[in-house]
DNA sequence: TGTGGCCTACGAAAGATATCGTAGTTTTTT
DNA sequence: AAAAAACTACGATATCTTTCGTAGGCCACA
């Protein structure tokens, strides 16, 4: 079974995936039009994603002129790493710490708060006996 | 007012950074050692120390033999950058986002999730008109 | 059909980090 | 005090990523 690569994207390449996850299938043009990076020039993004096939972070479809590329790599199970690997590296692993250190970080809106409070009821009560 | 300096430590740096926060004043053997490398050389710990000495991540004590060393910049307000510089990378600067996702990649223990409500508590009902 | 424009491929170079070996200095031990 | 051990300094190298320039292909269209 084709288990999910084992590459972890550099920050660019980040920026380029979540183009594509956000926009869908999408030609090297507007990708760097949605970077919005007036400071690179197109062939570095293009670089960068013709790096990304090879590391098949991204897939192209070349049966056309202009190539079509997609993620090759999930969404979510590659946030799943990232955060797990940021919270590795800056909190020991604690991903707790990292939520709190995120609550404390930013502003959130109402809407995420209470997104957050229902993730949070459904993974437990928060009711177990005070230690 | 000193400014806190405005270098974002790599993935090497913030591991010894980490040490010094939680173990406070050390000497580079120390600090190698809490790392628990054994593929990585004395020397290699050594060098970045000294490149963090320069960037002013830390600052050492070199009056007596061996130096010591210590942060130079405070732990909380760094983690806060460092989650905030995520957030950006990963979820397009919202934190909340990110909180989500690491809700959902990490096992939280529940003196964790009891600490997150009580956060969460403090920072609003969740009811205020969005946004 | 030829010219211009957009596209891909590719190599070179820059920039940041990490890693190590070696050399020289200081401290400790005998 | 001399030898051994530990420590610092420093340069060389490797790796990863980003960046760009240039070359060549394809297509539209005047």
């Amino acid at each position: 079974m084709a288990k999910q690569r084992n590459v972890r994207p550099s920050d660019g390449e980040l920026a380029i995936l979540r183009v594509l996850w956000d926009r869908g299938p999408s030609t090297v043009r507007q990708v760097h039009e949605a970077l919005d990076r007036g400071d690179v020039r197109y062939t570095t993004t293009l670089k960068i994603m013709q790096n990304m096939t090879e590391k098949r972070l991204v897939a192209r479809d070349e049966s056309r002129g202009k190539h079509i590329y997609m993620p090759a790599v999930k969404e979510a199970p590659t946030k799943r790493r990232l955060v797990s690997d940021f919270a590795d590296k800056a909190f020991g692993g604690s991903a707790g710490k990292l939520v709190m250190a995120a609550l404390a970080a930013g502003d959130l809106s109402a809407g995420e708060l209470k997104e957050i409070r229902k993730l949070l009821k459904d993974k437990g009560t928060g009711d177990e006996r005070t230690r």
